[in-house]
DNA sequence: CGCGTCTCTTGACAACTGTCAAGAGATGGC
DNA sequence: GCCATCTCTTGACAGTTGTCAAGAGACGCG
């Protein structure tokens, strides 16, 4: 990598995540210093565009092959590039990792929050966050898999505990959205804090994820169920 | 290995569980057939035995570093044996952790059975019950760990499936018995069945686990008193 | 004691791993 | 069209992995 790629490496989310940078330029250099930030600006997202696609790739082997069995070879073979490119674009396979769940992240945390946003009963937001957990039970499955077995993970290697750690809590949350405006909704106090809720659904879900991929059909149905007959019992009685 | 020990690695498992061997000898055989017997048993004694033991290593290296990161030459090194005697005494790396869980299962599913023998209350088996799994997750925090992390290894390698789906049965049962009783002591109907019952106190303990193992002091503690809390929750209303 | 069997060690093997360096191609400003 | 830079491929490296074979040592029978 030279070094210009590793400075546009190092600094690549950082710069991304602000809107414009300063112009502190005097007018005689302006122009040309504009230029060159657009250029450089170009080669930022064409660089993160490409670490995002190869994380992709990343996210799919890992969800079919899970975390043990996932070569960084495994990677670039589920992409249409070779494997040192890896390297090119991440420091090391933690460092590509940590990305993907960072992208994971940014595509589940709000999974939910428009079902809290149209519900106006206690009843239709009790039946759409049943519906909604079956149908990303089916329909992702494996990246599900995945996502415990990274949380799993972070158990033992301590390069991955922030990160997921921090996903973990936004779990939280967004269950924490759900469950509180359910009781709001309902009128009834809650039996339990954020903490309990979240875990208890995440118990839920994890269970109906192994029996949906053990081939059950019953899981998803079931799960509705139960999601649905458990938030009812959270809530205390008068 | 020997044909003969070929044989008794076979066997092993199978023979160890029987009581006693028909005796089908005639009166004068019988003495020769009883001595052979008995040698053969005692090698195959000495055979369980040292599988055993090379389980228990296997499970302590496993439960320090996770399934990932394990190599049997690591779990031989945490023995007093060099790394070939693995292949002697196990056939290859499945079969060796596949006997570990099975000797994990052992030690485990019968965990609460004595607070459940003993409560004559349903305060006091609400109690206990917190109690316990708030001890174990501490005393056993290393060994939850890898059972969380097999039973993920199990979603993407089917060689594991069927024991672990086995151990979570029995788990599931085992919470049961405590969930049912409680309802019986305390009168009241459940709003939940065998399944759910389990997948939301496994959803507790695992979050327990996880904030135990981040160091945070209060996981034990928040663990009992959300287990009781919950349990009193899946109580229906009247 | 001698000999066969059981146990265990040693060393090797092929395959695979993450990592990196050298260089070929592509791209785009001048 | 030239040249600097970015992008990607190829091939290699050192270390690790599961597996196995050859043989040394221990044990216990006759």
């Amino acid at each position: 990598m030279t070094e210009a790629a590793q400075v546009v490496a190092e600094t690549a989310q950082a710069v991304t995540a602000q809107t414009e940078t300063a112009q502190t330029e005097t007018a005689q250099t302006e122009t040309a210093e504009r230029n060159r930030d657009r250029i450089a600006r170009r080669q930022l997202d064409k660089f993160a565009e490409r670490r995002a696609q190869l994380a992709a790739a990343a996210l799919q082997t890992l969800a079919e092959q899970g975390y043990a069995r996932t070569s960084l070879r495994d990677i670039a073979q589920n992409s249409e590039f070779s494997h040192g490119v890896l390297h090119y674009y991440f420091s090391d396979k933690t460092e590509l990792i940590t990305y993907c769940v960072r992208q994971y992240k940014a595509e589940c945390v709000t999974r939910y929050d428009n079902i809290v946003a149209t519900a106006t009963s206690a009843g239709e937001l009790r039946r759409g966050f049943g519906a909604a957990m079956a149908a990303t039970l089916v329909e992702e499955a494996t990246l599900h898999r995945l996502w415990y077995d990274l949380r799993n993970q972070s158990l033992f290697d301590d390069s991955y505990r922030h990160d997921v750690t921090e996903i973990d809590d936004s779990l939280e949350r967004m269950i924490w959205r759900i469950v509180s405006k359910f009781a709001d909704l309902a009128g009834t106090p809650l039996a339990v804090s954020s903490g309990p809720a979240y875990a208890v659904f995440d118990g839920l879900f994890q269970q109906a994820l192994i029996r949906h991929l053990a081939g059950r059909a019953d899981a998803a149905r079931d799960l509705d169920e139960n999601v649905q007959r458990v938030l009812d019992s959270l809530t205390a009685r008068s």
